[in-house]
RNA sequence: UGGGGCGUCGCCAAGCGGUAAGGCACCGGAUUUUGAUUCCGGCAUUCCCAGGUUCGAUCCCUGGCGCCCCAGCCA
């Protein structure tokens, strides 16, 4: 009899080679880690990075830690390391008690560096950048070795402290491996191990005066944290074997192991933090969170839920080969939950009024609308009727195209929750444009989409009475670029910035319920698409409503 | 033309020598007071190409082709 799970997961190579480690009694249990430095905002594909290193101990009943790669004090910042925090949380993970700052590890970092020197496998490099660089060779000629390489190991271990204390001036000495000057590898080519930098550090002040470089700081932190699986992304597969001598060369107390995926790219979108912080500093965007970005800020401000994100992550897999997603997936993933959760609403976006002739001036009816046409539980609210209604500008056709099946004068359509009404005239102004619709109603059609006769009408249309209506700003919002791909070849990727972007509605009338919608709740406008207040613009007075995403619509691909 | 990787449907992705999972997209059709949802059905005789090994190859071998990464005192 076999114990298997219920729900089997999606295989994966990472799972592979831990299901593999663990059976063979490797390891006994697995630890992973999110590594980022901190010096800037987090974006959707550090999401996957998060998923994935969380996912993994989640699923194998390991642990994952949060540790901060602060090893670079010219570019880190305290507020990126709270905002980092914070995205882990509301994507959902906890790290527990395992918050880690390589920087608390500098001390046991130099005293390994210390260690190599004595071992006559590092030395305090004089060139300078430029000649460093020239002896470093090509691609494909080797480099020559620094005639710095062959110092004491009194002389090395003197000038080291020395760096330590402070006494040399920024970029004036390093510290490098002596490893391979001919290796066709180009990170084994005696890498700096420290640089000079007297800089305070966000995290241990102004206690160094020296920084170990990434390469000196991951491998050696992980084991002093016991990571077993050491995930990060392909570009850093050629620092493997590097990774791998200083496991090998120094006295660390655990043997942890890289693997490396691809990094996550989608499409319409950038995702390199340069190009990032371009937009936010040219104020192209309003910032790292503005609803259009694919910072996690942005993207949660918008209204995406951390569930979706995470759904996201686990459909696209984890693979080794470049891949470009489509961010259809992304905008299928959140319609997907927000279909599930979001109780449903009527909004008029571009008003346009509809006067019911034949309906009592002074009469409101309160019907009855559900908040969920498949979710009877999540109940129902009260919406009201009277003579004068909103509806969308893009509900009405004075000359309907082929297929319209929405209102044109003369034409039928079912408000829903409502009657059945029938255009029977528009009253326009002195330049043509239309001012207002007018309308009669069918009494008894309170109850389905049938007529008096029998017929089926075919649309079905939203509308707000215009004495109950509330009225609020609302922001359309459309891919950032244009283009598929803008951070393809050599041309500048602004190009391709799409300049219709946003679109901000300021007159939109919504129906009633919604004056007193929570900031959280997530709501499906009928026919528009998922809408959520703007945590930041959004006041009792001033209500702003941000378009999560489109409903799907096979009308107007159709047109 | 140094080294390291990758190449399975439009986009992802399983597959690990035994005769091509799944998701998204797309195309039908049904249900529907959202042109939404849901539902049913369709969608790779073929796995970059060419040889070879094998009874049998997407999986092994050889040779091509294409794409990505590496020459920061960034990560």
């Amino acid at each position: 009899m076999s114990t298997e799970q219920a729900a089997p997961l999606a295989n994966n190579f990472l799972r592979t080679i831990i299901d593999d480690d663990l059976k063979s009694g490797k390891h006994s249990g697995i630890v992973t880690r999110f590594p980022p430095e901190p010096n800037g905002y987090l974006h959707i594909g550090h999401a996957k990075s998060i998923c994935i290193n969380f996912g993994l101990a989640r699923d194998f009943g390991g642990r994952c830690h949060l540790r901060f790669d602060d090893t670079n004090p010219a570019k880190e910042e305290q507020e990126y390391i709270d905002s980092i925090k914070e995205s882990v949380r509301w994507l959902g993970f906890d790290w527990g008690q395992h918050l880690y700052y390589a920087s608390d590890n500098f001390e046991q970092l130099y005293q390994w560096a210390v260690y190599l020197i004595e071992q006559n496998k590092a030395y305090v490099e004089d060139l300078s950048f430029e000649e460093i660089r020239a002896y470093r060779g090509t691609l494909t000629e080797a480099g020559k070795e620094s005639p710095y390489r062959t110092r004491s190991v009194e002389e090395n271990l003197d000038l080291f402290g020395r760096m330590r204390a402070g006494e040399f001036p920024d970029g004036t000495r390093v510290l490098r491996a002596k490893i391979d000057m001919a290796s066709p590898n180009m990170s084994l080519r005696d890498p700096v191990l420290y640089r000079i930098l007297h800089t305070p550090h966000p995290h241990v002040g102004d206690a160094w005066k020296i920084y170990p470089m990434y390469d000196f700081a991951h491998g050696q932190t992980d084991a002093i944290e016991g990571i077993t699986h050491s995930i990060c992304t392909l570009e850093f597969e050629s620092h493997r074997p590097l990774y791998e001598w200083f496991l090998d060369n120094l006295p660390v107390p655990a043997r942890p192991r890289q693997y490396e995926f691809a990094r996550l790219n989608l499409t319409y979108t950038v995702m390199s933090k340069r190009k990032l912080q371009e937009l936010v500093q040219l104020g192209t965007v309003s910032g790292w969170d503005d609803p259009r970005m694919p910072t996690l800020a942005g993207i949660r401000r918008r209204g995406y839920t951390p569930a979706a994100v995470r759904a996201f992550c686990e459909q696209i897999g984890v693979g080794r080969s470049d891949s470009w997603i489509e961010v259809a997936n992304l905008e299928e993933c959140v319609r997907a939950d927000l279909n599930e959760t979001a109780p449903r609403a009527m909004a008029v976006l571009r008003p346009i009024k509809l006067v019911i002739d034949n309906y009592p001036a002074d009469q409101v009816e309160e019907m009855t609308a559900a908040n969920h046409p498949q979710q009877p539980e999540m109940g129902s609210r009260s919406i009201y009727f009277s003579r004068e209604i909103w509806i969308d500008a893009d509900d009405f056709m004075e000359t309907p195209s082929k297929g319209f099946h929405r209102l044109t004068v003369g034409g039928e359509v079912k408000l829903r929750s409502g009657y059945i009404i029938t255009c029977t005239g528009i009253t326009k102004d002195e330049q043509g444009n239309i001012v207002e619709l007018h309308g009669e109603y069918d009494p008894a059609s309170r109850e389905g989409i049938h007529t008096a006769d029998g017929r089926k009408v075919k649309g079905v249309i939203h509308w707000v009475s215009a004495a109950h209506a509330v009225t609020a700003e609302v922001r359309l919002f459309d891919r950032l670029f244009s283009d598929p791909n803008p951070d393809r070849g050599v041309a500048d990727y602004k190009q391709f910035l799409n300049p219709a972007s946003v679109e901000i509605l300021s007159d939109c009338k919504l129906e009633a319920s919604l004056a007193g919608a929570g900031i959280e709740t997530r709501y499906q406008f009928e026919r528009m698409g998922y809408f959520r207040q703007d945590p930041i613009d959004s006041l009792p007075g001033k209500l702003v409503f941000n378009r999560i995403v489109t409903l799907r619509d096979t009308w107007v691909k159709k047109v």
